[in-house]
DNA sequence: TTGAAAGCGCTAACAT
DNA sequence: ATGTTAGCGCTTTCAA
């Protein structure tokens, strides 16, 4: 039975061909110095006998795998969907690969990531840390190998490499004062007990736009709790039991504003009654009633970015290169903050 | 400058203890002859020379990578998405690893992916065809290779290998049903112009839910076109315009669903005055206005039972393993079927 | 323009 | 329990 046959090598085009496999290499690979009519022999016999080049080999011998890891939290969100998918699309002509890795939200996936993504000899990674992340002395690695490394949306400071962000600060800025120029007053928000930078910079915007407008920053206001709907109806069920109840409600994500607006629905204050605004113009957002504020982050600039600043070093791989890209975001105005 | 250590090796280990590479590689792949001293000293000094493995040696070596490559047409979509997340959180602690590929709906794309993969020298591919592919021969290579191949969801009967699929018929049967126990009496319904299984299994079911109810089927009702909320649109805008109009709606899926109802709501039909009801249950669905009717197609499951399947096709490569696991669909009832 | 040969890092049969 | 050695399939230097 079976009898398997052994998949074709250059070995066997060669011995077809009565030449040696360094000529079938060159030929094969668009070496300039070889004769139009062995180049086209070897091309009509690899074709002939079904020939498909092990890249592992070619990997192991040239030190290079073409392939390049890319870390992402979840896949379920739509925001990282689209991220890998700008990033696959600019690749497109590069000769780069993705391979995917799912940190799904946590730090000891991640190092583990990176572990499995390095054995397997990435040429670069491209990552966006988890919430857990906290500690990246697992990338030092990747930086000690002189990889390419360059960290997207959710970075980390300690981290001294090329860095694709949103304004964060901006966003948060931009989502209050929409908020402020709607009318509300005394707005709250709800967002992650992790201490990870796109959190806390847009809770700075949201702080400095109070300032700005000369609104108190009442601390009640806000909620620090986890980022899904069950979290955001919870949110609204803390705030709803204050003295000095919210007009407006920010959540850090769209999927805690989600929840906010189901909430509020069943209290009976359906927004914009209470203004409701979220952050990442999820799938769902444009859809559900009342449709949602939020902050688009331009996922697909982002992926773009990346693959400019990895192809970059690539080419150039003394050049030490730390630049930040910073995209700016954008709001999206919706029936949920219209008063 | 640069001056970039070369990276630690077998051999490293080996000089520093005075042993032989194949006593280190031992040690380090769980070798039981092997003393417990010279284990832990292999372990030790791997450690401290920041040891790791060159899995695309071993790979090579060994001819084994484990890994599997997934073709699905986008990440975009959360069905999907989902079942990636179940098939890698299958396959830990079996120590085979996912690469992904998205074929983005085109058969060329797809073609591609499977000779990417190919050349990875993947263990296995786990597919889902692309709305555009009518022939399949480019998988015939995997097969040959005697490399196990398993599809899902969108699978191929000329494909004599093990599948993962829907009870597709009865998703559209029961779908039908429902909207019919609901009342309605004129049901339409919006597909792809695209011959695969899953969607003519659908309308089949939907024929046969019709016939058994004494219910006429009348052609014009079914409309077939793209997916996308841009067709669900342009479906109903072509619905409208019929003499006897319907006055309930199936999809072929949530995103034309979500399309009819927008464009439903546009021209004071809201649902459930016209019924609509989806399938795939996007992350969406649920919380839309109305919310939307939909079948569940168990992502998770299918995820589940693709690395069964694959594992046992591992374990015993000789059984030609070409059973395919059925699984059943789930209505999902919501606001817009309930009249 | 082509050939010969070394070697990428690892595994595993065969020896001892 | 450990060592020796021959590759896995490919690239690339050096030589012709």
């Amino acid at each position: 039975m079976s009898g398997q046959k052994k998949k074709t090598t250059i070995y066997d085009i060669a011995k077809e061909l009565n030449i040696t496999v360094s000529t079938v290499s060159r030929a094969l690979s668009g070496f300039p110095a070889i004769s139009d009519t062995t180049r086209q022999a070897v091309i009509e016999t690899a074709k002939r006998l079904n020939y498909s080049p092990n890249k592992l080999a070619s990997a192991l011998k040239s030190g290079q795998t073409h392939i390049i890891g890319v870390i992402v939290p979840s896949l379920q969100a739509h925001f990282f969907a689209s991220i890998i998918h700008s990033i696959e699309k600019g690749l497109k002509g590069s000769g780069y690969r993705v391979i995917l890795y799912q940190s799904n939200e946590s730090l000891i996936s991640e190092i583990n990531g990176v572990k499995t993504l390095l054995e397997a000899q990435v040429d670069g990674i491209m990552a966006s840390l988890s919430l857990e992340t906290d500690n990246v002395d697992h990338f030092s690695e990747v930086i000690k190998q002189n990889k390419p490394l360059i960290l997207f949306d959710r970075v980390h400071e300690k981290l001294d490499v090329p860095k694709v962000i949103l304004d964060d600060f901006k966003a948060g800025y931009t989502a209050t004062q929409h908020l402020i120029d709607q009318g509300y007053k005394n707005i709250a928000y709800l967002t992650t007990i992790h201490q990870i930078p796109i959190f806390s910079e847009r809770l700075k915007g949201y702080k400095a736009a109070l300032a700005d407008n000369d609104l108190p920053l009442n601390e009640e206001n806000i909620i620090f709790g986890g980022l899904s709907i069950k979290d955001g109806r919870f949110g609204v069920g803390k705030l709803m039991r204050l003295e000095h109840k919210p007009d407006a409600i920010i959540a850090a994500d769209d999927f805690t504003a989600l929840g906010a607006i189901k909430k509020l629905k069943e209290i009976d204050q359906v927004p914009p009654k209470i203004g409701v605004i979220g952050f990442a113009n999820e799938a769902f957002s444009a859809y559900i009633t009342p449709t949602l504020s939020t902050i688009d982050q331009h996922p697909n600039q982002m992926g773009t970015e990346c693959v400019k600043l990895f192809l970059d070093m690539i080419k150039d791989k003394s050049a030490h290169n730390t630049s930040t890209v910073i995209i700016e975001p954008s709001l999206m105005e919706r029936q949920s903050t219209l008063s």
